[in-house]
DNA sequence: TCACTATCGAAAATGGTTTCCAATTTCAAA
DNA sequence: TTTGAAATTGGAAACCATTTTCGATAGTGA
């Protein structure tokens, strides 16, 4: 099967073999340490997270593999706008941890929620609809996140 | 008046002096690119436009400048994930520029939308509000994006 | 075994942004 | 005017996350 056009469902072994990718040892520590560690880890995280058990794993690899994760759609790269991506296992907008994040741009702390509002769950809802329609697109995930100042950052200055 | 504490109304000329600022050529300058250029420019591409008319003010100047007019609030620093920051006049999420993204994951088109129906705008703001009360969070910006198929690759294999 | 890839890590390169520094400009007070 | 502290400047150098390069190694199927 050639590379690129596997998108389906599965899970990391399979995934990975299906679409002519090898699953290394290193490509396992990385997706073992996205899997339990919690928030958005950058490359450099991960690297670190590995290295005591994996010494050997370089940190080109790292960003080699979160590229083929994120090609796979098996990770989302994540942008808080503090000039490193971050990545988390994606898990889709049904998926039980779907969240959306909420950036304080002087601190750069990041909250996940997902307890969304109903303001926000029509929101997304009639603009997929909307945007479906017009554009004929079929929408499959997003990316949504507020930036601001967090409670402690507005009260600072 | 000390710096930093200055967000209140005015314009320009006011806004600058009253904060303590200087309203200099090259900020002048960078001000009148960034209201007259449509769109989201990059630090370069405001350089770049100034250049011919006033080669005397360097890059150096257009990144310190962008830096006081976004901590005044006079522009919004964007970030669409490509390793450059954008800059525009700040509007609010209303103003003429602001847009969303739809991006196809198969052939990775990307479509910006600009029209959001009023009821959209109104979810949105009431989306933000909700959060802001809910996490204490003042919100000043966000990013939207919808990730699909596109008509094309709906259609495909 | 024998090619043919995929994958590897280290080092070097890249490129947007920030920092540093010495020179210049501004502007209110003297 | 004159003056001096503070603000501002441009260019060079530094910074730093990420990407590219490259030669070596390991898995794969025949
Ligand atoms: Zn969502
Ligand atoms: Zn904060
Ligand atoms: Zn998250
Ligand atoms: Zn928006």
């Amino acid at each position: 099967m050639p590379r690129g056009e596997c998108q389906g469902q599965g899970w990391w072994h399979g995934r990975f073999r299906g679409c002519g990718y090898r699953l290394t040892i290193g490509r396992e520590a990385i997706l073992d340490v996205l899997s339990k560690a919690p928030g958005h880890l950058s490359a450099e995280d991960i690297y670190i997270k590995i290295h005591p058990g994996h010494p050997n794993v370089g940190l080109t690899t790292v960003y080699r593999t979160l590229d083929v994760l994120s090609s796979l759609g098996m990770v989302s790269k994540l942008d808080f706008g503090d000039g490193r991506a971050r990545y988390e296992l994606a898990e889709g907008p049904k998926g039980a941890h779907h969240h959306h994040h909420l950036v304080c741009t002087d601190c750069n702390k990041v909250i996940d929620y997902t307890d969304f509002i109903d303001e926000e769950v029509e929101l997304l809802r009639e603009t997929e609809k909307g945007l479906g329609k017009k554009y004929n697109f079929k929408i499959t995930n997003h990316v949504i996140q507020f930036y601001g100042l967090c409670d402690k950052c507005i009260h600072k200055k």
